[in-house]
DNA sequence: TGTAATAGTTTCATAGAATGAAACTTAGTT
DNA sequence: AACTAAGTTTCATTCTATGAAACTATTACA
């Protein structure tokens, strides 16, 4: 039996070509329909429909298309008060100045996590952290937390929908999960980022749900596993007290 | 001749959603769809559809809907570089703690005017000025600032398609737009927020096109005409500096 | 200067996608 | 239990969205 689809088909298609704006600012129409494998006609109607309502504007001098005020203009009335990014920011800060490390805050987003809020080392040497980056949730130490720590419905749909390569190294996994559950923190070593190193806890909200993995990032040359394995106590107690600010 | 629409209807009806979340952080099916007018499975479809790509979520608690992370994501992702309230920030706040009065930056869109940037005054009686606010170009200082130095084409425009109650009232307003050239700056004294007066200045890029109006806002007891007159080269100098910093 | 190439825009016949009425599910209220 | 309200799914029909092709504007280059 097929499946009627739920879904709007040119709805779908007008979001990707948004989508296409989060790694590109600046996009050209054949740009575009290429990149989603679109008609240029359809691509323009699209695009016509999203400039009217003020989603997309051109950039004057190259004529191209860009993200226009709609986009920011919502985020910006988008709920503030209960947003760890912006409550958890002063807290984030006192722990960058007491480790001179970069501190970001991650959420799990599907099969990804997103950096919904750094703030970076001071140091000449330092992690530098993008915030609205996604990253897969397969590596880092900010990966392993959202998992280990994540409720039981939660974590046994990441387990299953993301792909490992052999049986073993599942195996390997959930036992590095128990121990980073029994823990209370997660390191990375070398992981995603050639050179860098981090250490991830979770913070709990006042309702003891998993609200986002908190991480101090560095490079090798200073966070040693050892180091890392000093600072992770430290970091846990800041996380424990920002939870309390929470929900 | 019926005029050939170049727009994608289904497409205009799910940015009308999104737009609804422009004043309210969570809605309902029911709410959204009389909102717009439209039948309650169209408007379910659309929100599936929208949901699925991450545009909205789910309340936990209520089941309502509400705008999801692509949004913020998109918002984040949008060129910083080279953006006023990102680049303008610092010299904002500098100018506010010589005030001490509330310090916004306003850029026309359409008909209205939005306010891109602001922070607050630290006195105990102060406006509140919420960034991401709409107003009409009609009223406040910012608006006759952006309209009376926007460029040629855009002014007549602008004029044409503000309605205006009488043409007497339109001759006084037209005037009133020279003199504001000739100064250099706006003034507003209760013109649409009861109690608050503001003096406004634009802010040119480095190619001397308008680039923002600048304001600074407060309640008619500290801000009298006199003293906004006094305020207003110091404003226009410290926009001057602004505009170096852009482009 | 002419010619080709490239990017963007509009037109149009046609397929099939989007639509809204209605039926159906929950969940909450009287 | 009957009623009300919010949300969800189904389905026949219509009109919308589609992509091919034509057209325009701009740039490259020979």
């Amino acid at each position: 039996m097929e499946e009627r689809k739920l879904t709007v088909r040119a709805v779908e298609r007008a979001l990707d070509i948004l989508i296409c704006f989060t790694t590109d600012t600046d996009l050209g129409l054949t740009e575009i329909s290429s990149k989603i494998g679109l008609h240029k006609s359809t691509v323009h109607r699209l695009l016509t429909t999203l400039e009217e309502k003020g989603f997309i504007t051109r950039n004057q001098a190259t004529e191209k298309y860009r993200l226009g005020m709609r986009v920011w203009e919502l985020a910006a009335n988008q709920s503030q008060e209960d947003d760890p990014a912006h409550i958890l920011l002063p807290e984030m800060e006192r722990l960058r100045d007491v480790l001179g490390e970069t501190v970001s805050l991650y959420l799990q987003d599907g099969k990804e996590r997103i950096r919904i809020q750094a703030v970076q080392s001071n140091q000449a040497i330092r992690r530098v952290a993008p915030v609205g980056m996604r990253a897969p949730l397969s590596v880092g130490a900010s990966s392993k937390v959202l998992i280990a720590f994540a409720k039981e419905e939660v974590r046994a749909e990441l387990l299953e929908s993301l792909e490992w390569v052999s049986d073993e190294e599942n195996g390997h996994y959930v036992s590095q999960l128990s121990e980073i559950q029994a823990l209370g923190y997660a390191t990375s070593f070398e992981e995603r980022e050639p050179g860098a190193a981090a250490v991830s806890v979770p913070i709990y909200d006042r309702s003891h749900h998993l609200a986002a993995a908190l991480s101090v990032s560095g490079p090798v040359s200073r966070l040693s596993m050892q180091k890392m394995k000093e600072l992770a106590p430290m970091i846990s107690e800041a996380a424990g007290r920002m939870g309390k600010m929470l929900k």
